[in-house]
DNA sequence: TAAATAAGTTAGACGTATCTAACAAATAAA
DNA sequence: TTTATTTGTTAGATACGTCTAACTTATTTA
């Protein structure tokens, strides 16, 4: 099927909300039209064109879902995307924090033998620099069991294993104390009035926000 | 300067057509046309939007020219088109006649770190798949003294180093001949009539045409 | 050099993706 | 349950890149 930049980036966006934390969520317009950093009104437009092509189930006023067409179609983004970060952050000496952006263009290039190619020369990895699992050629995804580093109790210690909060600013952030995937965090203790909690990351001690912390995912 | 993917495809057509073969040539809007495949008015138009960024000198009537600063960035794509077709053809196991294509898409990335990365990765380079000068950071692109393979004379031997047209069709016929780049040609003779010309590479020999002996570049 | 042909331009249209402003429906709150 | 608020929709506008059809200018040729 030919498909728009834009439109990719609609089904991928609805794939992100509806299936990314376990469970299937229903999606609206308003919170679709703030993932993509649009108007409700462009959204809108967008679902019209979408439903015709059968990429997503809609109906006025109604909830927003995706076909199965159109899973298969974010899925393969989202495949296309972690392989390049995997590539710009093994092969190009991309930090952590730069891939995702470079990625964003990348993942819409079209090209079915330089995604089996790319795959495979980087060999065949399960999971992107940030942790997150990469779809393989037919669409299945590696389940993590992975919680927040807020649902940690105090004293307990954990592994890190990928973030929720993709932007430079946030991982930026997280390179700045010290942590990466696969590193230990014990939960030290936590404030009961505002929740910022001391965590403990390679022998030092960090003060940080119940946002940093629902940002965070760990095993 | 913000640059929408159609704008730089034009300037790359348009330095491809002044300066390709070594000498300078002048422009017209329906060459520009036949070479980005549109109609002579939507180039009319697309030339108003590059003279106002002052991408180009032209004036009603008259010939389509660079500037300096349009110049620049055609350079700058073609720097990326290249270096992306000696990623694809090295690394990705990716065949002479498949490069082009992909490369197409791939040098509209706006990225500096990646391109300088890619060049790195790839030990800078100094000729793509096809035996054409990759520029280099700073826009020089290394004068190469080859002929077409209809300048060779009758009885004589030549390597060939690049080719004219990019086609997947020509490469294709290219290939299937087992003819590549550094390999070995001897023109052994010539029809008067139709300039039909019989070549011998690797020992077998082939009739090709006029046509296909302008595409073939050696030394 | 006058007519024929080629090259280039303009006007008006279309599809995509976006916006703002005004409106309608659904949900939450008083 | 009536009102207020949130959520979603529509209509109309804009920018981009494209087209066709009609027109103008330049060049070639008879």
């Amino acid at each position: 099927m030919l498909m728009t930049y834009t439109e990719e980036n609609y089904l991928k966006a609805l794939f992100h909300l509806a299936f990314e934390n376990d469970k299937v969520r229903s999606v609206g317009t308003n919170e679709l039209a703030t993932q993509l950093a649009v108007k409700p009104a462009t959204v809108n437009n967008m679902l019209k064109k979408l439903k015709e092509k059968k990429l997503i189930t809609y109906e006025k006023y109604g909830k927003i879902s995706l076909s199965n067409a159109g899973k298969k179609i974010a899925i393969l983004i989202i495949r296309k995307h972690r392989l390049w970060e995997t590539f710009l952050y093994e092969k190009l000496e991309f930090t952590w924090d730069e891939v995702h952006e470079v990625a964003e263009e990348l993942e819409h290039i079209n090209c079915e033998k330089l995604i089996q190619k790319l795959d495979k020369f980087l060999n065949y990895p399960k999971f992107d620099p940030h942790g997150d699992p990469i779809p393989n050629e037919n669409g299945e995804i590696a389940k993590v069991d992975k919680k927040t580093l807020s649902e940690i109790g105090i004293g307990k210690t954990c592994k890190m294993v990928s973030v929720k909060d993709n932007s430079t600013t946030f991982l930026q952030y997280v390179v700045s104390i010290g942590l990466g995937i696969n590193n230990k965090i014990k939960i030290v203790s936590k404030q009961e009035y505002d929740f910022i909690t001391v965590i403990e990351v390679s022998g030092k001690e960090f003060s940080v926000s119940q946002k940093f912390m629902e940002n965070i995912f760990v095993v």
